[in-house]
DNA sequence: GTCTATAGAGTGATAGAC
DNA sequence: GTCTATCACTCTATAGAC
């Protein structure tokens, strides 16, 4: 066989950028062919279960991410201050200082919401227990309500910065987050 | 002219559903169509710029909404902890405690977002502003800083809430944003 | 007759599936 | 590349208020 020129990661992270500008009803096979570098029998080759299946592995790509990157480290942490240091830089990191929206939040809000539910709650779910877990074993008062309004700034944080076009916007909510947390701690 | 059937006030507080519902993308014309029990020619009639003049109407009617019960009031206030009170009383209204989302919210995600970037951009310029001015006049130290937190801490509310499918995180973080800022106040 | 509101078959274009 | 479904939209026609 041929040697892919591209990997079916890369090709994942491709298609990624085109689900989050474009939300999957937006997300054209034309422009994923393009953003991909795949014609449309690669593409049906790798996801034969089409569109859909392509937004799961896009889905899963950011997951995995996110549990790499943010969740573990967050489990794992022996200083809870310097876990919720790392979190913040991660995430400033990942959202590009709010100039890139989060695509499993999107997908939340989307039409399709109901196809992907299961990735959705599973992505917002593992966010919560792990900051939650990680707060109260920092001393935190009222952990999961505590993560979840930080997880909830986060996102909203993103929409309001998109919306104002204004990534500081962003930048200073992620920051007024982290002090809250810190402040939190016993 | 005959008497319509349906008042164009009410046309457009169906189409505001679907689109709410489906997003720009996936909100269809047939969709449109059933929603409003109108059919395309009397939608052709009443927005002849198509989906777009459509959306266009459902934008200035939320913003309407939010201007007579959310901004004004915010700006009118006499005392501001009962402005406060008020207005998450109608934001928990509006987004009937979590089951709804918004949509403006949503089209600043969306891949249309540049289409009604200004509307969208309004609607929460707007509420910030209501917000903070309201704030600063109760006394609140930076309430600009404060009235983002808010607006995006009920707008990541209604992401999380979604994607969790569990609305008593949207009444849960209501309650804790409202408690922020009274403890703000002067 | 004129105008507005209505309906819906029909248009070409384009989507995703294969 | 081919196929079929569906898309947004146009057009023609009609009904009733003036």
């Amino acid at each position: 066989m041929p040697a892919a020129l591209i990997s079916r990661d890369d090709a994942i992270a491709r298609i990624a950028e085109v689900f989050r500008e474009q939300g999957f009803e937006g997300a054209s096979l034309s422009a994923i062919t393009e953003a991909s570098g795949l014609g449309k029998g690669s593409l049906y080759n790798h996801f034969p279960g089409g569109k859909e299946e392509m937004a799961e592995a896009v889905l899963s790509h950011v997951d995995a991410w996110f549990a790499r990157e943010v969740y573990q480290p967050l489990r794992d942490a022996a200083d809870t201050r310097t876990a919720i240091g790392d979190m913040f830089r991660a995430v400033d990191g990942y959202f590009r200082s709010g100039r890139r929206i989060c695509l499993v939040g999107a997908f939340a809000l989307d039409a399709t919401r109901d196809r992907f539910a299961a990735a959705v709650q599973d992505y917002f779910a593992q966010w919560v227990e792990a900051l939650a877990g990680c707060l109260k074993r920092g001393g935190a008062k009222q952990p999961r309500a505590l993560a979840e309004a930080v997880v909830a700034g986060i996102q909203g944080a993103l929409v309001l910065s998109r919306a104002l076009d204004e990534p500081a916007v962003f930048t200073r909510q992620l920051r007024d987050l982290q002090a809250r947390l810190i402040s939190a701690l016993a």
